[in-house]
DNA sequence: ACAAGGATCCTCT
DNA sequence: GAGGATCCTTGTT
């Protein structure tokens, strides 16, 4: 696996973090998945839980960079994020899309025999992701390392999804961000 | 204390 | 392609 990946990294625009994670290493114990699929929340972004200001669940997204947000969404899914910019600006990256790499059996258990993680329920499903993970730095319970891109593999830009709710200026922004095959 | 709604997924038809 | 599951967070009484 490829060197953890420092604060420094995640200390910048999140629309900028969030093409860099495609073809990243995410891990939980003993879990290991590829990113193939992210969306960028950035400050002023109505798209952005925090954009309202900070409350106990957001609280992390103010938070240093590199570290986890993990928050419940409808009830049942816990989606993992990781924080961006400096501390005291709310933005982020969805992990919403990735492969399995290593911890096949378990993902298996945990996903009713299924292996395909694209939609950020799934794969906060697949790493046990839990919503005491928010607020820790990356490196503890989750950790994110660097990977590569191949050659055969491009990366496809487009506008994020289900987030009806926020401003149309907003909706339009195109911070989703897949690996596609080329 | 209460009600509403959500950065989704799965199982049907 | 439509609808239900399911529970935490939030803003309001």
């Amino acid at each position: 696996m490829g060197p953890l990946l420092s604060p420094r990294f995640f200390a910048r625009s999140a629309a900028d973090v969030a093409p860099s994670l495609l073809g990243c290493l995410l891990h939980a114990e003993p879990v290991t998945l590829r990113i193939v699929e992210t969306e960028a929340y950035r400050q002023n972004d109505t798209a952005c839980h925090a954009h309202r200001g900070r409350t106990p669940r957001t609280e992390p997204l103010f938070g240093p960079p590199g570290h986890v947000y993990v928050y419940l969404c409808y009830g049942i899914h816990r989606l993992v994020n990781l924080v961006c910019e400096a501390e005291g600006v709310a933005a982020g990256v969805l992990i919403r899309g990735a492969t399995v790499v290593a911890g096949e059996a378990l993902v298996r258990t945990r996903r009713g025999g299924r292996l395909d993680l694209i939609g950020p329920g799934k794969v906060g499903q697949a790493l046990g992701a839990e919503l005491g993970w928010t607020g820790r730095p990356s490196g503890t319970l989750l950790s994110v390392h660097a990977g590569s891109v191949a050659p055969t593999e491009c990366i496809r830009r487009g506008p994020r999804v289900g987030i009806d709710y926020a401003a149309p200026e907003d909706r339009m922004r195109p911070w989703r961000f897949q690996l596609v095959p080329s």
